[in-house]
DNA sequence: CGTGGTCGTTAGCCAAGGTAATGAGCTAGG
DNA sequence: CCTAGCTCATTACCTTGGCTAACGACCACG
């Protein structure tokens, strides 16, 4: 089982479209668009990482158009970040392109199959919460 | 689907004993130990890296006694890599770390759940292996 | 034998992870 | 109100690892 998803993910990760983003600005970049604005330390926990790894990758989404920093409304040791409409296109795209291949491969099983893993879906998601 | 493989993956990543490597030199290390033996090239594309790279990470485990090369029996431009009595041992504390992790999660489920992961760890290798 | 191709390594560049240090700002207690 | 302790983000430096380009050694074929 462990062995079926690794290998999967390696797999899902090939079908990313070529991007001039690296995995680590992507990553962060979804993170952000997920939750829709962090400061860099809820950043660096959300991609499990010390602050100024996210300070630099985030200066280069920055640099890039992507992110857009405003001052923290309460605190001004604090930023917000948030991903720019570019940005969020970026992250929109790469979704629909791996889950467009997965939908495919999906689409080659049979009915039978296809429910399997739609219940299996459920299971490891709670997995996955586990602790 | 996707959302719940990712998630799992993470998660199983996080259940990776503290290790004195990187992700990259165990990753290479497990290629290696899993192929028993590889050139330089072959580890490279085991691992989807350029052949530079390779030397590079190679070089750091076998400084820390975990990899052994050998001249090439025919070849005199070719080496071949192979893991360590200690480079083995390491990997499979590895495993077996994160396989207990997912054993004792399977354990905590109702056996229906359990087969249908079962039955759905083979689809999900079959779809891995597409293309 | 000569040429083209393969192999592994080296050099240089860039990205990203970490730790340590720093300055700014906030909070709580006296 | 003031001060000490804490939090936050950033900068600096080091290490690792990915890439491309270049190079020398070696192999295979005509």
């Amino acid at each position: 089982m462990r062995g079926a998803i690794t290998r999967l993910n390696r797999r899902l990760r090939r079908a990313r479209p070529v991007s001039e983003l690296t995995q680590s600005q992507l990553s962060a970049l979804t993170s952000l668009e997920l939750a829709g604005a962090l400061t860099p330390k809820e950043l660096a926990d959300a991609e499990r990482v010390q602050p100024p790894s996210v300070t630099r990758t985030v200066a280069a989404l920055e640099g890039r158009g992507l992110v857009q920093r405003t001052p923290h409304p309460t605190d001004g040791r604090q930023v917000i970040l948030a991903p720019t409409e570019q940005g969020r296109e970026i992250v929109l795209t790469d979704r629909k392109a791996r889950d467009a291949w997965l939908a495919q491969r999906l689409a080659e099983l049979s009915p039978d199959d296809r429910d399997t893993l739609r219940r299996a879906a459920s299971i490891l998601e709670r997995i996955a919460r586990a602790e």
